[in-house]
DNA sequence: GTTTCAAGGTACTTGGCGTACCTTATATCT
DNA sequence: AGATATAAGGTACGCCAAGTACCTTGAAAC
């Protein structure tokens, strides 16, 4: 909780271009980590890096973009699709995965940046290629595409709009609840209730493939 | 523009309990239709409501609450669900009303608080109630019962969380993209992409009942 | 009429964003 | 190498709005 002023090297020469940078993001991702999207602070990032506020504000025009440009250095990968082999088990994994991902340190700090953005498109795209949307959507994607190999969906249920549904009702929970995690229970509902029936129709194989526990 | 003093009866003598509660809530219910959650500041709320942040203070613990609960106060009704005869053709409609509600100032104003909000489930739970949330969801319901009546959908879809299925895919277009306002093919993806396959099953009335065009 | 309580008034503290302006180190150019 | 441009460092503001403290004053209750 000291300032943690040591971060520069002292007598190291002044910093420039991109290691300043650099260095900036990293301190700006820390504090992002320990006190959150609110608690994060010009002048905070500034002394935590090193520097001062003026060359932050050469970089980012305001707070929140230089927010989540720290946040974006801290959301970078995204794992694969889960393969359980049956299209329920793959999208409870997958939901499941979603769900602690957004439950997470991590997740509640991309929340209060979607907080914070209020609807301004340009940070929202910034916000959207990693942890969120594309990534995650595709993921539903290519299970649901398994499916259909499998014959266990019908082949027009391969729609984004369709892969989005999940993650949507999913992040309907967390909006309208404002829960910090939300109950399996909930889970489960959205992929028998909603994802299974959408994805098989009522064709041949009709309602259930093989019985499989709910966990 | 001008601080528009003039509220207070001037010479009427000091207003108390519920009248002056009233008076407040008027005047931050016309804050925020002006200058959006944002802008609302209790100064100026205040000096509109010709008395002082003290009084405010004593009433509400913070700025937010004033805020939710002058929108309470301001999105009060909700009308009945559409009723055009087919399913396809109530889905579309209840779905463009949300987005027209969304869309328009008072949905601004809503997703303004939902952000400021930033999930905090107290605050979350007064604004659910209203233009959000259970009405919506229930005006869904009943969409589904009547069409599982005439036939037209599967009983196991008459479910909570599947009426909640487009408001949720609705919202998530808001939240990923931020637009102001989403396009109309988007509405009639959703409904017949997701909400159809959803409701009807596939299963004696297969895909399609009337042919009706797109809009 | 006196007491009590809520409203009015005013000023202040705190915190944080964003800006201005100058100084100083480093990189680049000649 | 020296001169010059560029970007970093430092410090101090202006501004605004949240929330608080404290006192005064009107009105209701007793």
């Amino acid at each position: 909780m000291t300032p943690a002023e040591g971060v520069r090297p002292a007598a190291a020469g002044r910093r420039r271009g991109t290691e300043l940078e650099e260095a900036i993001l990293t301190a700006a991702a820390a504090v992002l980590t320990e006190d959150g999207v609110a608690g994060l602070t010009m002048e905070k990032v500034a002394r935590r890096a090193g520097t001062n506020k003026n060359t932050l504000y050469r970089r980012w025009p305001n707070r929140l973009a230089l927010a989540v440009a720290a946040y974006r250095r801290l959301a970078a990968d995204r794992t694969a699709p889960p393969d359980t082999g049956s299209l329920r088990g793959d999208a409870l994994a997958l939901l499941r995965r979603a769900d602690s991902s957004w439950a997470s340190p991590m997740g509640e700090i991309l929340r209060g940046l979607l907080a914070a953005a209020g609807g301004a498109p340009e940070l929202l795209a910034e916000l959207r290629p990693d942890a969120d949307g594309n990534a995650v959507d595709a993921a539903w994607l290519t299970l649901i595409g398994r499916a259909v190999a499998r014959g266990e969906a019908r082949p027009e249920a391969l729609h984004p709009r369709v892969a989005s549904a999940p993650t949507a009702l999913l992040r309907n929970e967390y909006v309208t609840r404002g829960v910090p995690a939300v109950p399996d229970a909930v889970l489960v509902e959205i992929v028998d209730e909603v994802f299974l029936p959408l994805v098989r129709g009522r064709g041949p194989m009709a309602g259930r493939t093989l019985p499989e526990g709910p966990a």
